[in-house]
DNA sequence: AACAGATCTGGAAGCCCTTCCATTGTGGCG
DNA sequence: CGCCACAATGGAAGGGCTTCCAGATCTGTT
């Protein structure tokens, strides 16, 4: 009953020739297609078993012209990227939502222009039906495939630049404006915002948020300082922040590890959070919860994102029509609020 | 001089045709092969250029035999696993390496029946070249690809029930003994353990170094408290202990994780970090250099454990022979010891 | 100038599938 | 009882590439 011969590659050929029947009806019946008299189908099926058959896909692809296969394209110039926890979410939801599909996965890690050439060879060469692309910067070589080539690509985050036709993305606005609102509600007037680098779109519309919640409340927003994500750009714009504003009460920060850096800051200044301070951060990432005390901070379903890109590209490629998809964010309170 | 038909696929026939030679000498051309006159090569080159070709992997794969890619495979019961930024590096190491071979790379989350079967799948249709395991668990169904199939498998860490021919490892035991000797040369003696799940080779490793220091230094290793690797299983088993050994100054836990939970429940105690007692982790993940305070841990070289791995996958699958690879860890030092 | 030996060259046979199409077999219905 | 529609079947033509092989072309000798 189980696999006899693990070593010879077996060929569809061979179960035909095992069942008794020809390539033709072999082929139908491991593609569950119609006319096939039920005995044949049996016979066929007992030979796929008895030999262990597998059908290669490669083969495969070649004759029905589908790769049977997606790309995930991570485009940042710093190999580094992937140690950000966020990569292994995405991929995480990527991965199931490929699955369903019953489509393989490549994994493309385009941070050298070796690795964008590699990539471009991949899309040009047809070995993937469809891309997700999360490419940040908005000259992006990579996403010139986007626009030139047939095959369809699915963005994982809104370039700065341009609004692609399939892309899916966080409510970072939306996110930002309530993390805004939420420490407006606790009473706090004097709120100022850390930005992250504005050649980014993800940095851009949290910082639109923030201002969106501030001029709906009547308050004027102030000037931003901008940071580069990282804790310690955080910690300097924080100390700047005290020095332009001695007043204030209340921060939000683009993303967390700014936050923990403001944090920090904030003790070294004698501050204490959230009497004195209130901050909220974005992302919650792991580092949320380690902070003392622990952030405030808006979470965003990176998984989910992964997974909604995997299933649009599947709808695009199975010739379904798409727009863009914006995901939901939500605060999680903890105790820097 | 640029591609000019991005859309319509290009086939070595066309580049053959205007390049007025047969269909053998473009092929001989495109992949180095000698026996192809100057001007014949120049002319096909000039053809590819100007059409812009891209070879097409499938077709390639099928005449040649072999895939191009290579799969990595993360096989863990746990669809989260993938948040743990380990394999974010793995991940990373493995891409570089398999760029350098030229290779593709599919991941394979196994984390599911399905995803399971979809890997034997993969495996046995020949689609790739080579895996690279991770697998946790002794009885993991994915082991057996290793033994069985004719395809090469490198393994991602030692499993826990048999030496696999090819794989890579971190030093586990000597990290855990050069953690336990730090202890003992800052003049700790009675330093305890908190192990991780023993049915990993990682835990029983790490469990051994301790073993071996103790012993070596004429000290009797005391019965170690075991947890699942999580913050909240540090802690419990660092209240245990404490129960247990009043009089310990010295604690070897088997991940950081543990060893923040062991700093929470020591604080909780009214114990002292380092003064009354000496912590010591193990990763040197994000997550050491939070806590408070910050965590002395054994470093791992996860991305040189990605890196090797796939070099050893390339090797063999290149026919060199290759051993096991044992990669050395070193102490970081911080606040906690 | 003629010939061995090497270097080129292109035809054709695969690699393993899918799918079109012509052929044969079957049942229903007038 | 004969005819039509439709299901089932297998042959053959691809899909795009590599590679073997036989024949053509060229090099350098004597």
């Amino acid at each position: 009953m189980a696999e006899e011969l693990p070593h010879r590659h077996v060929t569809l050929d061979e179960v035909a020739a095992l069942a008794g029947v020809s390539r033709s009806v072999a082929s139908r019946v491991i593609n569950n297609a119609p006319h096939v008299s039920r005995a044949k189908r049996e016979s066929v099926e007992k030979a796929i078993r008895k030999l262990g058959y597998v059908p290669d896909p490669k083969a495969r692809a070649l004759a029905t012209r589908q790769a049977g296969a997606a790309a995930l394209v991570i485009s940042r110039d710093d190999p580094e990227v992937l140690t950000d926890p966020f990569f292994g979410q995405l991929i995480a939801g990527v991965a199931g939502a490929l699955e369903e599909a019953d489509l393989h996965m490549m994994l493309c890690v385009a941070a050298t222009p070796r690795g964008r050439e590699r990539v471009e060879q991949l899309v040009r060469s047809r070995a993937v039906d469809g891309v997700m692309l999360t490419a940040s910067h908005e000259d992006d070589p990579l996403a010139r495939i986007a626009k030139e080539g047939p095959l369809p690509v699915v963005f994982g985050g809104r370039p700065v630049d341009f609004e692609p036709r399939w892309y899916v993305d966080i409510d970072n606005v939306g996110g930002a404006r309530e993390a805004t609102e939420h420490l407006l509600a606790r009473g706090r007037t004097r709120v100022v915002t850390i930005c992250g680098p504005q050649d980014t779109e993800v940095a851009r519309s949290r910082y639109r948020g923030y201002r969106e919640a501030m001029t709906l409340a009547g308050l004027t927003p102030r000037p931003p300082e901008t940071g580069d994500f990282s804790e310690a750009a955080g910690a300097t714009a924080m100390t700047r922040l005290l020095e332009a504003h001695p007043d204030l009460d209340g921060v939000v920060a683009a993303n967390d590890n700014m936050a923990a850096g403001a944090l920090r800051a904030l003790r070294g200044a004698g501050r204490s959070v959230p009497a004195d301070v209130a901050v909220v951060g974005f992302d919650d990432l792991a580092v949320a919860q380690l902070t003392d005390p622990a952030l405030t901070t808006v979470h965003q379903p990176i998984r989910d994102l992964g997974r909604e890109m995997a299933r649009m590209l599947v709808g695009v490629v199975a010739g379904r029509t798409a727009g863009p998809l914006i995901l939901p964010t939500h605060l999680v309170k903890r105790s820097s609020t």
